[in-house]
DNA sequence: GTGAGTCCCGGGTTTACATCA
DNA sequence: CATGATGTAAACCCGGGACTC
């Protein structure tokens, strides 16, 4: 995995996993009208009351991923080395005759279209049965390559064309992109509008963005476990081999007659709860032994309500924090 | 309440294009 | 320069949820 800028705004470069990892989202913004189209920027329209067919559910998904929206400021279309050669293809989708996009928006200016493939589909057993129809019209309203090309092809449903968005328009794309990340149908209208392109193409890339958006947010949550996984791995082998000393020291207490507990464990027998209290600034002055014989170092000693003391297998000492006071442990 | 129709979305895939070795 | 490998974006397909009628 790479540091690289990719476009999306959401570079890798993960610190220490502990307490780095991005906050959680801030609260979702109440939903406003369909797809927040009241924080539509530009000279968009301005969102409408809820038409026809626009729906709610949506905002579930929305809210999703406004988290990594809102964490993955996109960089310009040109700092993406993946759009470096924008500049240098041909345009296809370079001003349709204006007479094309007259027609296109003046027929297409209606609720009822909202250039869903779906739109045209007839109702027999599902959807998009009649897609083709609709892409061959798609073609041939957009992408200057109106006429000629599907004149001697006649074909426009065999051979999909994809094409190139310009830079300007991948621009402007992202920067509504980055004010919601979903369109109403009056959005997507008006930004394809603008944008001398098919309602369609601005749905298809809002789709794909989201798409990208969610790997790279995937792939630096994965970067994070990984790194979790990691730093617990480091945990868990100094752990091991701190366990190994100290038991090594239990078979040779001569060998640490000196030594400072560090801490006094005390565990309860009956609900096995450890607690710790920490004993080494008052073990200089006492002795290193307690009435078990055992260097305090591995005694577990008892809340004075309990009658026995018990030695204790010290990993059990990774478990612990435990609550300090209880009702079983009142003194603790 | 239910089914049909519609719209939109996410996930996955295909395809066209650009870049690079 | 031609070519194949590779990466990416655009377009598509499919299933499903939500909504209206």
């Amino acid at each position: 995995m790479s540091e690289k800028d990719d476009g999306l705004g959401l570079s890798l470069s993960l610190k220490c996993p502990e307490n780095d990892y991005p906050p959680p989202p801030p609260p979702p913004p109440p939903p406003t009208g369909a797809s927040g189209s009241s924080r539509l920027p530009l000279n968009l329209l301005p969102s409408p009351p809820l038409p026809f067919g626009q729906r709610h559910h949506h905002v579930a998904n929305h809210q999703r991923l406004s988290f990594m929206i809102n964490h993955a400021p996109i960089s310009p279309p040109d700092l993406n080395p993946d759009t470096r050669s924008y500049a240098r293809v041909i345009d296809v989708n370079r001003p349709p005759s204006t007479s094309a996009v007259a027609a296109l928006t003046a027929e297409r200016d209606d609720d009822a279209f909202v250039s869903s493939p779906n739109s045209t589909v007839s109702s027999v057993s599902g959807k998009r049965v009649e897609r083709e129809d609709n892409e061959a019209e798609r073609e041939s309203s957009s992408h200057g390559i109106s006429g000629e090309e599907e004149d001697d092809g006649g074909d426009a449903s065999a051979a999909r064309k994809k094409l190139r968005l310009s830079k300007d328009q991948a621009a402007v794309l992202e920067e509504t992109f980055k004010e919601h990340n979903t369109l109403n149908p009056k959005q997507k209208l008006a930004l394809a509008k603008q944008l001398d392109l098919r309602p369609r193409q601005v749905e298809v890339w809002f789709q794909n963005r989201r798409a990208r958006t969610k790997l790279k947010q995937t792939e630096v949550d994965c970067e994070y476990l990984k790194r979790c996984c990691d730093t617990l791995t480091e945990e868990n082998r100094r752990l091991q081999k701190e366990v190994n000393e100290l038991r090594a020291l239990k078979l040779s207490p001569q060998f640490y007659m000196n030594m400072n507990p560090p801490t006094t464990l005390t565990m309860c027998p009956q609900c096995e709860r450890v607690a710790v209290s920490s004993s080494s600034s008052s073990a200089a002055t006492s002795s290193t032994h307690g009435p078990t014989g055992l260097p305090k170092a591995l005694q577990v000693s008892m809340p004075s309500n309990h009658q026995k003391q018990t030695n204790l297998f010290l990993p059990r000492a990774s478990i612990i924090p435990h609550r300090p006071v209880d009702a079983h442990h009142p003194r603790w």
